[in-house]
DNA sequence: CCGCCGCCCTGCTTGC
DNA sequence: TGCAAGCAGGGCGGCG
């Protein structure tokens, strides 16, 4: 499932593939993943425009559009932004595709279903309700001290919830909390102080390994060129519930915390 | 404002 | 071996 390390992959890769070229089509497989403002045509919208950029915010992947429109994507769980040098096959699954005046295409594909493009006007503040990106220099240990304090929910919940933080998923809220060795269950407010300096550590420098490495690919995830990235090597937990803790030995467990799979040490973080 | 729940979907895993 | 049931899960809307 795509989060930030992963979304951030596929921007940059899409960044040096489809920056400069223009849309000549659009096809619509699946209509309720294709969203416009309210009397906008989404096809219409996008015939002739140009890509300018490519970036992302949070899990969304953003196609910055001549006019000053953006493409807003959410690849949710199984979501996948393809690009194609020539007109063979479509992707599996491709439900929206990008046909480039040069021949070349975008797919964007999802087995599942639950990815959404979403046209954004110029200047509309599609993002309001989005948390900090925890890879910026405004995330400070002294502001995540701030937001933390009062809260009831466990950490892990805390992390998983994007109004909060943009960008974290299952896998890297689970990675991060085994490195700063925090029982996923801890409430956030009951943290101490140096245990919020280990968990504000441990998730940019997991985020960053997990860039480093083009992503996590447990299951769906692969880039704009459809290549796998390789943090599924790397990870200390998440899956790994009966192999031993690489830090004390224990088996690691597997527990359900608001609905999701919890991977963790019960020796290790507490 | 906060927290919780159910829904959307279908490929894969599990269990008989 | 084959089949059906159940699970997974990010974002969102609804509810209390």
């Amino acid at each position: 499932m795509p989060e930030l390390p992963e979304v951030e992959t596929i921007a940059r890769g899409l960044r040096g593939l489809i920056v400069g070229r223009r849309v000549a089509n659009v096809h619509i497989g699946l209509r309720k993943m294709a969203i416009a403002p309210p009397g906008v045509n989404f096809r219409r919208a996008l015939r002739g425009e140009e890509i300018c950029d490519v970036g992302r915010r949070g899990k969304y992947a953003i196609i910055e559009l001549g006019s000053g429109r953006a493409l807003v994507t959410s690849l949710r769980m199984t979501g996948r932004l393809i690009f194609q040098r020539t007109q063979r096959r479509p992707h599996p699954y491709t439900h929206i595709r990008l046909d480039f005046e040069d021949g070349s295409r975008l797919c964007f594909a999802d087995s599942r279903q639950f990815g959404r493009m979403r046209l954004i006007e110029r200047g509309e503040p599609w993002a309001a309700d989005l948390g900090i990106e925890p890879l910026s220099l405004a995330f400070t240990p002294q502001r995540f001290i701030g937001m933390l304090s009062g809260r009831r929910v466990p950490v892990k919940v805390f992390l998983l919830d994007q109004r909060r933080i943009a960008g974290i998923g299952n896998i890297y809220a689970c990675e991060a909390l085994w490195e700063a060795r925090i029982r996923p269950t801890t409430q956030a407010k009951a943290l101490t102080k140096p245990a919020v300096r280990r968990l504000h550590t441990a998730l940019i420098d997991v985020l960053n390994r997990a860039i480093e490495m083009r992503g996590t690919s447990v299951d769906d995830y692969v880039d704009a060129d459809g290549l796998r990235g390789g943090f599924q090597n790397e990870l200390s937990v998440y899956g790994r519930h009966g192999e031993g803790c690489v830090r004390c030995g224990r088996p690691l467990v597997r527990t359900v915390l608001a609905q999701r799979g919890t991977w963790w040490c019960k020796r290790c973080q507490r």
